[in-house]
DNA sequence: GCAACTGTTTCGCAGCCGTGAACTCACCTG
DNA sequence: CAGGTGAGTTCACGGCTGCGAAACAGTTGC
């Protein structure tokens, strides 16, 4: 959950938009406020009461965990589980998907799983790409698929049954 | 849409809710907020702006066109989603398709699709329609269909039953 | 020392985007 | 109704870029 002020904190809202996350615009007296469809966006003028902020902010709170429902779940060991398996995954991996997981079903963006996988700065450029080849293969036991959209990031989502009978042919011609 | 005062008007709530109508809740002075995760209900405290009331009235309606009309979403990484499938759109033809669903079954210009694609000044003239083109292929799996309006200018829709019954035979022959 | 993990290099393919040109089709007009 | 005109469709091509994938090498832990 994101607060910040409005118009000041332009770019916070921006950033907490593109990851996904839900965030409530604290508008400054005498200021406009935008016009946004987003259902994880909401504002409200300040001065305001602190319950009313409280009710902003649960609401919030409650459609975003709404939105997030049959995700699957990577615990502090490095393990993967979903739909009634299970994988380990070494350490990069596991923070890539972490942030995977948490926009289940959207596009992480290339820089923010870079950021995600190398907290201290990234190695070379192409390490990401390499990363990413080897956590599809991992998981693709599981039912889970990393799709790839182009310049922009990644996106994991449960494999789709035509996806997974494209597997079969793929299975059959190879046998 | 539905303005009411809360908690006068208790029972207008219900049945708007009921109905599926959106509506505001305008909250007398001391008076408390329920907690609704409904996207279609908002509140605001009275006395307030005609402006933000207007601007909490206008989302309303958008977030109502959009669940009832059942209108393609068009997220900020050219992520397109309708109907349970998604693709997703190189930049180019997500600013068109953005500009389109704007209009959702309304006509846009071409002009006015071109700038909405080339803010810096189109390319050749043909650039754009080869753009819709290729968005009409890519679309296709979701059911969308751009129609032509003839010196008018292009317009998004759902594809009918007919439409779907022919490229049931365009499947059949190709396979 | 073996196995797992990690990073780099390199090559090739596939997607994106604009252009030119051939073609279809609707509509208008003589 | 034949022919012309202009709008829109479709295809093929070239330049460019991003990502996929394999092969290799260095590191760490058991």
């Amino acid at each position: 959950m994101v607060l910040l002020r409005w118009p000041l904190e332009r770019e916070r809202r921006e950033a907490a938009a593109a990851e996904g996350r839900p965030r409530l615009l604290l508008v400054e007296e005498g200021e406009s406020v935008p016009v946004e469809e987003d259902v994880l966006e909401d504002w409200i003028r300040v001065p305001a009461g602190e319950e009313d902020v409280a009710v902003r902010v649960e609401v919030l709170r409650r459609r975003a965990r709404a939105t997030q429902q049959n995700v699957p779940e990577l615990d502090r060991d490095g393990v993967l589980r979903f739909g009634g398996g299970w994988v380990s995954l070494p350490p990069v991996e596991a923070r890539l998907m972490a942030s995977l997981i948490e926009r289940f079903g959207a596009v992480v963006r290339r820089d923010h799983l870079s950021d995600a996988g190398w907290p201290e700065g990234a190695p070379g450029r192409n390490a990401l790409d390499v990363h990413v080849l080897r956590l599809r293969r991992r998981i693709a036991p599981l039912a889970l698929v990393i799709k790839t959209v182009r310049s922009r990031g990644y996106l994991l989502e449960a494999e789709t049954d035509s996806e997974a009978s494209d597997n079969g042919q793929v299975h059959v011609r190879k046998a």
